[in-house]
DNA sequence: TTAATAGTGTCTATAAGACAGTATAGA
DNA sequence: TCTATACTGTCTTATAGACACTATTAA
């Protein structure tokens, strides 16, 4: 081959130019739930939201910014990031997978940064006490939508965007519903938690669906109490309904049949 | 919150140990293709193969080792990916795209250095002509069971490990397999290429199945002459074949029905 | 005539899709 | 009795899957 680069020859730090840091940003979506006003027992009203931070210090001071914060030599980014949200949420045991990483030059006025973009799913639950303390303060969730149309710290607008696509994707093709699901839910709910993340989602026959056919192959399973009986939860409706459990069974999907 | 990093207070830089580099490294996959020796015209034997490169220099000195190199402060990573790949094959339009980030502390004794991991996916007869003038040199194609078993250089064999399963996945998801087809293909070749990324892939009525049914919403569309009349291949048999070619339509796979 | 690929015919079982109807129980 | 959710019945059409059969033509 024609010139190799570093890599190839021999080695010297102190000869290039190197970055001034690998942040891992956090995009922590979760579903929040707003009892409407009906006569009666009824589903919630559920919604997407996003997590920010009010930026205190140059750059972009004052703007809502991700969560996130430089990583250490002495940790891989993924531990980086769980550190980091766990500083900010005090919650460990969330869902998170990395995601993306964004380099355009410039992206950052303190340097050559190049950042590491982390997806955290939430149950809204985990963040109860936290939204009762800081309501109002410089934490706080966005309705993802409205998130889109801020004027945000850094390329955080676009990184949103990716991970929106990202878990909409997700949504439809893998069992992600689980991590804003309890353990035991019914069809509604679930229902409800596609849609909240996937607007357009609508199956006129989700339930006949997702409890014959695929189902078979097991994705979903009734939950049955000690003695062998459907175990119902009427949370939502006067009717008592079905629990089910999200499986192992994780489907393969196909283009090619 | 507690706390805040280094992102939420007065920025200095030298302040932080900040990473020693940046490299990308691409992990190239190519389809062979080989004419077997029978009687008459029959299907190639294909195989995935991945590019690579023997390093000269500490670290790794001898091993085998992926393509790739630092990215520099003015470019992208994308565009970084794209100029190393340039270099060592001399191709410029192939389909690259992002994939993960590597980062466990002490991967590379040079330093802290997260590295970034791009997927590329080449015509093999864009490789034609490098192939002819460096065989037996230190940039080679091997078959991806080998590169697998070998000891390679940093973690690279885990980096192409988890490559493979990503283009697996997206093989039977997305419409890759054209990346690695000519413009107008053959059912059977389509068949072979899947195969060759999925050996596991084995359908009785592939070409019932992708010539109706989901067809009908258009992955792929017969090829017609200039007359209309439906145009046809006997490159490898006797019978001639209908062509086809993919069209822009992306099915969208649901779990949910 | 055969080899090697490229299809088609036909049957059956399963799944998708629509849509009207029934079930439940607290307010 | 009404309301809001949770289903079930029934019909039609589409698809999957198996497998035997026909088609093509250079060597």
């Amino acid at each position: 081959m024609t010139e190799q680069g570093p890599a190839e020859t021999n080695y010297s730090p102190s000869r290039y130019r190197t970055p001034d840091g690998a942040p891992a940003d956090i995009v922590m979506f979760t579903i929040t739930s707003t009892a409407r006003k009906t006569a009666m027992k009824s589903l919630p009203e559920r919604r997407l939201e996003v997590l920010l931070i009010q930026r205190k210090s140059w750059p972009f001071a004052g703007r809502w910014a991700l969560p996130g914060g430089f990583s250490k030599e002495s940790e891989t980014l993924l531990e980086s990031a769980k550190r980091e949200l766990e500083e900010e949420t005090g919650v460990g045991d969330v869902h998170i997978e990395y995601f993306s990483a964004y380099s355009t030059p410039g992206r950052d006025p303190r340097g050559w940064i190049i950042s590491h973009a982390f997806v955290a799913l939430v149950h809204e639950q985990y963040l109860a006490e936290r939204r009762a303390a800081d309501d109002a303060a410089d934490v706080r969730l966005f309705p993802v939508d409205e998130a889109l149309r801020m004027e945000l710290a850094f390329d955080h607008r676009e990184i949103i965007a990716d991970a929106l696509e990202q878990i909409r994707r997700k949504m439809m093709t893998t069992t992600i519903a689980k991590e804003f699901l309890p353990e035991e839910f019914t069809i509604g709910e679930l229902y409800q938690v596609i849609q909240a993340v996937v607007p357009s989602f609508a199956e006129s026959n989700f339930i006949r669906k997702i409890t014959s056919t695929r189902s078979r192959q097991g994705i979903i399973e009734e939950v049955k109490d000690r003695d062998g009986e459907p175990k119902l939860s009427n949370r939502y409706s006067q009717r008592a309904a079905q629990l089910y459990r999200f499986t192992d069974y994780a489907p393969a999907l196909s283009i090619y049949g």
